[in-house]
DNA sequence: ACGCACTCCGTAAACGTTTACGACTGTAGG
DNA sequence: CCTACAGTCGTAAACGTTTACGGAGTGCGT
């Protein structure tokens, strides 16, 4: 099947006609319509992308940017391929297609968005992994590419993202432990170009203050979001002074490398530290003891961002009168063993 | 910037001559070229793909299709983010693109697969999760798309693929646990229109029969492959009247739900019963004790199919000579805690 | 008989590129 | 001076669609 000159030739139309009866405008006869789709179907005619998105100027294609780095793949597993089913779900409402466009690790992700965005090969894009100055927000803005963000940034101007709502996750972490007595709670950041750890970080000293407890610099610990990040943190908590007696980490992964550290000097996690991650809890579930951990549902995180890009794409606002504002994300807490303990403090009594 | 025309005509030239400039050929002067790449990049012009592809019928694109069905999304992890990477350090040097096209959970993959191929969006593409009898294999076949799945399939014809070494996996499992001394080993296994599955299974009794150990049918346990698979799994397992002292695991995220079941019935994973599963050793090390499986680099396996893809596109045949041959992928084992110890049997003296 | 509205369909022009072809130089060889 | 040729470049035709426009036919009211 070549083309669609090749199907109406086989049914005496023109093309004009057959190309109104494929795409369901009204002025085309019924019976005309009806055949014109059973020979479609027959022939297995589906209309060239190509020929069609020059002519109409647009795509049908949303764009989900990942990154493939070595390092993100380590981190992301399957946070892509959740979201993609949420987001299809919206989509094919709409008959919009969506591709995930993987950034190659040695290419610059603004030099790479650039390429995409200017090829034209899709109407609307979804970035994720945010930087704090993110150029890809400006390049997106003027080249009119409507867009959703997953996590804010502080670029200048007004543009549609959904974050999570890491600044409730860090508050509620707090509170938790310190009604479990904890005092000195320890906090994993990530480096500080991320926008997320700087938001994680304010509020995590918001929540401090407001329980009384002063803030001290030396819990704060800067490591990668990875397996040996969490391992050099243990390492790092174990070399201080006064130990915390629990610490909150920024990833679920670093548990892994946390856990095998502490153990390795002894110190039981879950008993002697109470432990709190963040995402994934199949994942936490594989530790022992489990982990408590904020969760969310990928899918209606997909479903949502999918609204949100939708809501800021002209054809189809119409759709969703609503759904142009941006979402702080909540979380959920799993509650897992590694903090299900309480301390015994001078101002509390021990309860155990 | 609108289109090569604007280029042109902002340059005096012709847009012939700005799209052999641009394009490399070799009739446009030293001088000329300069000027219009000094204009496209200040400019920021970047070719229309539509217009493009529509011209030259390709479109420089690479698909790899992804399910992302829930169940899809639990198994698969980082796996396809994995292979990503290599696969774009080999298209990268034939400045190809790799996008990747998620299959949604409610549509059929094949239907998705044709639609895809006949909008004309990708030159190639690469499959996987390839079933027992796969109609894709047809479909590309047919449609003259050069591909290569990763898995085998019985699907009539010859066809470029890379498959895992089950095989290998099997065997090497089982003597590894015969030379410890085990008999009765039990394996896993899913449900058997997935072509893996059948190959497992397969050298399971070939390897068995080596080492002259009779065939018993009720230790194949067929659950999913998941969490939940596990723990049936380990129940089944449980309710044997002369219990394996061994199993192997065809995925390793069944670990975690095995370990727990068996941790309910005190039965202790690494001392009372072995286990041996698959793929991924990073999240084996989640485990306690940790699982002896065998793993691969995904970066690696991406390069090999991005190779062996190229080498069937007649394009880049030339750079492939060696490339067009299929491959049977070796893994190799990470030993972990979950097998390391022996079991005194009466051929054996015990070594403890 | 005429005009009008309505339904259906064909024609042809776009969309942005690439590329075959030929035209125009200037130069060298006869 | 004529021819051949290489180096440049412009022209225009494709590629496969969609869609504005108009035409043909029909039915209906006047």
């Amino acid at each position: 099947m070549k083309g669609i000159r090749q199907l109406a030739e086989q049914l005496n139309i023109s093309i004009g006609t057959v190309s109104r009866a494929l795409n369901g405008k009204p002025d085309v006869n019924q019976e005309t319509r009806r055949r014109v789709l059973a020979a479609a179907e027959e022939l297995g005619y589906v209309a060239n992308q190509s020929g069609r998105s020059l002519r109409q100027g647009e795509t049908k294609v949303i764009g989900l940017m990942i990154e493939s780095s070595m390092e993100a793949v380590e981190n992301a597993d399957n946070f892509f391929l959740g979201v993609t089913s949420g987001l299809q779900s919206v989509f094919a409402c709409h008959k919009l297609d969506l591709i995930m466009l993987p950034c190659p690790s040695d290419e610059d992700p603004h030099e790479y968005l650039k390429r995409m965005v200017a090829r034209r090969i899709v109407d609307a894009m979804i970035i994720s992994n945010t930087q704090r100055f993110d150029r890809r927000i400006d390049l997106l803005s003027r080249a009119k590419i409507p867009f959703v963000a997953v996590g804010r940034s502080l670029s200048p101007g007004n543009f549609p993202w959904i974050d999570l709502d890491f600044e409730g996750v860090a508050e509620r972490a707090v509170d938790r432990l310190v009604a479990r007595g904890h005092r000195r709670i320890a906090i994993t950041a990530p480096s500080s170009d991320v926008n997320l750890g700087h938001v994680f970080l304010e509020s995590y000293r918001r929540a401090l203050a407001r329980h009384g407890i002063a803030f001290d610099p030396s819990l704060v610990i800067r490591v990668k979001s990875s397996e040996q990040g969490g391992y050099q943190a243990a390492h790092e908590l174990l070399l201080l002074e006064e130990r915390p007696t629990a610490v909150i980490l920024i990833y679920e992964l670093m548990a892994i490398g946390l856990y095998r550290r502490l153990m390795e000097s002894g110190v039981m996690p879950g008993r002697d530290l109470a432990v709190i991650g963040f995402r994934d809890a199949p994942r936490a579930r594989f530790l022992n003891p489990s982990l408590s951990c904020f969760r969310m549902s990928l899918y209606d995180l997909g479903v949502a961002l999918g609204q949100t890009l939708l809501a800021h794409v002209p054809a189809y606002r119409a759709f969703y009168p609503e759904g142009g504002r941006n979402i702080v994300w909540p979380l959920e807490l799993v509650p897992g063993e590694s903090d299900a303990f309480e301390i015994a403090t001078a101002k509390r009594s021990s309860s155990g």
